[in-house]
This record gives structure tokens, sequence and C-alpha cells, in this order.
DNA sequence: TCGGAGTGATCGAACGTGCCTATCGACATC
DNA sequence: GATGTCGATAGGCACGTTCGATCACTCCGA
């Protein structure tokens, strides 16, 4: 009949390593809090379901023997296994503490964290933040799969059983070649825009549709079919701005005050009614710990850039 | 209130572990060889005692929390040291297995391990053995101490509570000086030592206290009391021989086939009655395993060298 | 030689709990 | 709307861990 470890429980373990420190039934059981017969009858148990002797008793003393002592290491290992786990589970509890696995979109992740992350880590600094960068089309698979614990994207969110609570809205501005005919003025409006040639971010970013849905509006041009015009990142729009290929719309954060001289362009406001697009923090509605995610939403409202306008609605919605 | 981690029980870990692998109870449950129910409530408990979430249900899916994934490695860990102790204790009932601490006098094992270990590292690979080199004295203590499991001594063993089983005769050589009168015979007889000068191992070897007592029977001297002429060793003892100090009395064993060439002395066996010294196994009367070390010396006297006259009588004595 | 102190083993009773079968409720699919 | 799948729940049984009380043994001092 071969051992059937399962029959061991945590309690004996405990008491087999008690007795091997303390070499005595009475003192082992005590520090274990229970009766010494409770103690005598668990490490019987013990050796009799792995048929082995692990102590050596007489009247006077308690000794382990070799096989023993190899035994009380491993139990050892055992008990400080299970005691992480009651360390990971307490810290668990305490509000934003952990993992959380956070995706942020690429057109506002290098931009915002930076302004984020380091009050963040101050704050909660038993917080195991793990920062993903992935569009949105991403973002949301890997969120209902539960690949992402929460994700800062842009409304709408184009995936169902979400919650989310809403951050800041975040303005456009207009970037175009230096020289630009808009650049004569300090400000421009939507209108604007009809007639320019706007280069637009690959597919799956939100970014795109969101300056894609404003060029339809007003009657702007976008070479939608010509992929050549598709950059597959905010800087190299830039770039392709720079060299005069057309103009674009950048979120504001990742507009920086020398823009104009950094990347030979042109950076224009544009006046009310501002295009823009409204951040939120986004999670399964099935999340465990949504407290915890609308903690954070809270947190990234206080420590948002004064750039752009904090919600002051902190209500959760779907 | 404290999360008490002395409620979670092996069993739990189990099913966590094996939910968290095939993300489905039914199978899981299977996996662990329960039904559903059980393993929706141990984790379910496991959940209320922890306080925490390991697995975010829905009716089509079973995701692990980041937290969760954290405490499954731990309860990983868990069932892998109980694994351990399961093997260990099955590797312990089989004979001869496991860790061994075996004594041996000073005198014996230099010359008998060479004979003795290959042979029994072949026969039981999983013998963990740690040899020890203790005189007589320290070795019946350390047997009383539990700090030994066995050891190979000579009798009488000076120690009460011991068992023992006999393992071989080894009788004694007169080694003389190169040119020593007893030389020009073929054998000696314990009388031809009269008026001998012995020379002694220093205090605490049997070997001492067995040559003073023949010394004693037949009037030898052994210069007792002057310090500087008791070796702390038989390599000593030796040079102390062969520089013409006076003789001595040598273990077969110890005696090497070119002894006479390479030391500068002479050798001569006894004539019936043989001096020598009956060497046996002793243990602990309480020792768990006896069988184990009867086992052992029934391999010694088989693989004992054939100088000495392994004892057939395999009773054990007190 | 006797008795007291100290040690571990044993016994019977009671409570706790882990496991089972049977069933329900929610959700998805056809 | 019927069916199937999945996890949660309810009820009940049985085992095992625990405790208090007690026993058997050894050692040691009077």
């Amino acid at each position: 009949m071969p051992i059937d470890i399962t029959a061991v429980t945590l309690a004996e373990l405990r008491y087999v390593v008690a007795l091997s420190d303390q070499r005595h039934f009475g003192r082992a059981a005590k520090s274990c809090r229970v009766t010494q017969p409770t103690l005598s009858a668990a490490i019987k148990k013990f050796e009799t379901t792995l048929r082995v002797t692990l102590f050596e008793r007489s009247s006077k003393h308690v000794a382990v023997t070799p096989l023993g002592a190899q035994i009380v290491e491993e139990a050892r290992r055992v008990l400080d296994a299970t005691d992480r786990i009651g360390d990971l589970a307490a810290r668990g509890h305490r509000p934003l503490s952990g993992p959380l696995r956070l995706g942020v979109i690429p057109t506002l992740g290098p931009y915002l964290l930076p302004w984020l992350v380091p009050p963040l880590r101050e704050a909660y600094p038993d917080l195991q933040l793990v920062l993903r960068e992935v569009k949105t089309s991403v973002m949301v698979e890997e969120l209902a799969h539960s690949q992402l614990d929460a994700g800062i994207l842009a409304l709408p969110i184009p995936a169902r059983g979400m919650s989310s609570s809403p951050l800041f809205e975040e303005p456009f501005l207009f970037v175009g070649p230096s020289g630009h005919a808009l650049g004569k003025k300090t400000s421009v409006k939507e209108g604007d825009l009809e007639g320019e040639r706007v280069l637009l971010l690959d597919e799956g970013h939100c970014l795109r549709d969101q300056a894609l849905s404003i060029c339809n509006k007003v009657g702007a041009t976008t070479d939608d079919r010509e992929s050549d015009f598709r950059a597959t990142s905010m800087e190299t729009l830039r770039h392709m701005v720079g060299a005069g290929m057309g103009s674009t719309l950048l979120p504001a954060l990742a507009v920086s005050d020398d823009e104009e001289a950094r990347s030979h362009v042109t950076v224009r406001p544009f006046v009310a009614p501002q295009p823009g697009r409204r951040m939120v923090l986004a999670w399964r509605k099935t999340h465990p710990r949504a407290e915890d995610h609308a903690l954070l939403a809270e947190f990234i409202r206080k420590h948002a850039p004064d750039v752009v306008k904090s919600t002051r609605n902190h209500a959760t919605k779907k």
C-alpha cells in the first residue's frame, strides 16, 4: 500500500516541526496552543500514515531520527510557503496593493505615465503595477479575457460588460507644417479643417477613429486608402507633418511646450467647441476588485497634468 | 480580524492549483477525484478564510486573478514540498535507505572502510552514509545521544542500553623493531611478551585498553605514566616501533602485506590462543531502525577482508 | 525502599468539517 | 423556447481532530 500523503494535515506538520524544535511533547504542545494528548496523537498519526519513525521517544529524551530531520526540513518549507500565502492574502485586501495589470493606449501612455507613476508608487508602495501599452482594440480583448485588470482608454469603449470611471477630457490640437496658413491665427475652429489633408494613425488606434470622425464631419481629406500615409506612431506622424505631407490632430498631452521648435511644425488650439477625447479607466464588470479601480481613477484625476480637464463627476457608468 | 492560515487545508490548496490549471470546476474536480460541489465549496471556503478572490467566475469562463496567480504559485510550492515528504517517507522504509550516521573507531576505519563502502554503495545506492571516525569513548556518547545511528567498535561496549551484532574477530599481531629477537620465530605466543616494553595508544582508544590488559596478564612493561610514549595514532606507533623505542600490538587489518619493508619493523602472528578483539556493530536499543542495522551487520560480515574471521553467529545480544 | 515529580501514551466523548448526492439558477446555443 | 453546460446551494452522513482525565513508566531524593 503506497503512502497517502493526502492524509497529512498542515496542523500535523506544525506539530512535527514544533516537536523537532522543542524536543519535548508538553512544550511543543503548548507552543502550538494544543494539549499534549492532541500533539501526541497527531505525531503518531503522522508517523503511521507515513510509516516511518520521526522521533525516538524515551521517558527522558525525545530525539529526531535522521530521516525525521529531513522530513522536518521539508515540513518547514511547507509551512513557510503557507505563511507566504497568508502574507499575500493579508497584503491583498489592503486597497491598491498586490499585482495590478494596467493597460494604457499608446497615444496617451508615454505622456501621462511620467505624471502618474511616481506619485502612485509613493502613495501605494505595495502596488505591483504591471503596465502594458496596447491599442484600444487589443486592450478590450485583454480586458475581457482577464489578461488585464484595468485599462486607460478613450470613450466609447468598443466592448460590452465593462465598467468605467471618467478620468479627464483631453483636447486635440491642430498641428500643421511650419508656415501653414492656419498658423496666422492664434486659434482655429473645427471648420477650418475643411479641405485640409489630415494624416492619420494606423488601424486599431482610437485616435485614428476620433480624428477620422471629425474630418468626415467638416470635410477634410484623409487619404484613407493610401496606407503609405498611415503612421504607426505619433512620432512618425510628427515627422510626416514636419515634412509637409499634411496636417494632423494631436492630443494635448502629446504636444510639448517646444513642439513648434522641435518638430518644425505649427501648433494651434481649437476654439470651443473644442474637439477632444474623453479618457476613462475601464475594467470588467465582474472584476473582483472594482473598488481598487475606483480608487485608482480618483487618483489619476487628481494627478493628471493641468493641460487636461479632470472630470469632476466620479460616477461609474456602463 | 487577522487571517487564520491555520484553517486552510492541503486539500484546498490542491483544489486551488487544479482549478488554476484546468480553469473549469468540473474538470478540476475530476482531476482531484472529488465531486464538483466539493471543489466549489472548498474554493469558496479558501477564498472566505483568506478574504480574497482567487478566481473570477462567469458562466463560461473561470479566470485567475493576479493575486490568485501569486497564491497559486505558493500553493504549488507547498504541494511540492509535501510530495517530497512523501518521497522521503517512501524511500525511508525501504531497507538501508536514507541517512545513516555510522561511527567507526579510528584503529579500524581506515583499514575496513575501503573494503566496505564501495560494495555498500553499490548494493544500497539510496543509503546516505555519513561516516564519522571517533574513539570508542566518544562513540558511545554519541550513540546514546542520538548523534550517531550505529557504530563499529570492539567489545566490550562501555555503555548500557545498546544492542549489537557481532561482525568478526580481528587478531592482534606482534610488531617489534627490525632485528628483534622474536623475529627469529615464525610465530609468537602471548607469554613471549613478558619483559617486553610495549608501546600503547593514547587514552580513549579501545586498542590501548586491550593491549594493556594483555600486557598486564603476561607481565610486559607499558610505560603507562610517561605520556611521551603514548602515540596518538597507529601511524605514530609504527614510527616509534621502527625507531626502536619498543614493540607493540597491531590489529591485523592495520598491517599491510609489505609492512616489514615499509616500516622497518618485524611482524609476527600469535599462535593460539590468539589475542585479538571482537568487533561488533552497536546501536541504541531504542533505535527505530534496528532491522537496518542487522542488515548492515550481515553485509559487513560478508564483505570483511579474509584476514579477519567473520562471526557466523548472527544473534543480537546485549 | 518508597513516594513524588515529570514524561509520554491511552481512552471516551463531543464537536467540527469535509465529502457526497440531489437539485437549483444562470447563461448560451440550437 | 427546449436543451445542455456550468457553477452554486442544500441536506445529511461519517470521519477525524480535539479535549479532559487518567494510566504507565522512569528518574531521583528521602
